[in-house]
DNA sequence: ACACTATATGCGAAAATGTGCATATAGTCT
DNA sequence: AGACTATATGCACATTTTCGCATATAGTGT
């Protein structure tokens, strides 16, 4: 039960639904996740910690960046049939076409070099 | 947007979800919810209204009393994927296995006549 | 080892959420 | 209509969540 509601907790933000439609075109490192939404580092680190601890997304290290994914082979029963429940949701939600322009501009650089 | 989380921050509680599992068992009235789950009046309420807010439930007048059933043909897309992902879900639960068995006990009564 | 990088995290503030209590509401039944 | 009922809701309060800022951490590359 606990873990039922973490996984609907983990869904229950707006932010964090972005992040996983964003992931689910192509997986990315924290700085991409950052300009696609356009959002603080630490607001997007902290999501992706949130999305990672919930089971939807897994990590692993890509030089000096975290590249972060759609676990598709989820553990968890639930999380597999969530992601697939996103994947068909907001297709032509506003918010969702700019976050894919945003990304397909994207560059893998830290946010040292991003900050305006 | 805005309707997707709120069908998921209405998942993202545990009394929600026992709720909607009491639900699938049967439908009820606010208060064989309150005995099945053993939350006050308030409580029930509340939270019915923002599963029915969510459209995973509707609810209907008999006599006296307010019932809540599973939308089993809900406009939203999501709810009924989601609310097939739950009847799935937390079969063996304890917790359930209590709400269960208070629910088989429940009486069509008010809750001036449950108070202890 | 050192300088540098991207990412994670402690902390504090603001906002949102969940609940009990008491009461309002809306409908029933005689 | 009036008494009674189950349910909804305003309010206050405690708890949790979210986020920015600043800093810690962990790993890279020379």
């Amino acid at each position: 039960m606990r873990e039922l509601v973490k996984v609907f907790r983990a869904l229950s933000d707006e932010t964090r639904i972005r992040i996983l439609k964003v992931l689910l075109e192509r997986e990315c490192c924290v700085c991409e996740i950052m300009q696609a939404l356009d959002i603080s580092q630490s607001r997007a680190s902290r999501n992706l910690g949130i999305l990672e601890g919930a089971g939807f997304v897994k990590s692993r290290r890509e030089g000096l960046w975290m590249v972060y994914a759609i676990d598709e082979q989820a553990m968890n029963s639930y999380v597999a049939a969530l992601i697939e429940v996103l994947r068909g949701s907001l297709v032509n939600e506003e918010i969702m076409l700019w976050d894919r322009e945003r990304l397909s501009r994207a560059v893998r650089v830290g946010p040292r070099a991003i900050r305006k």
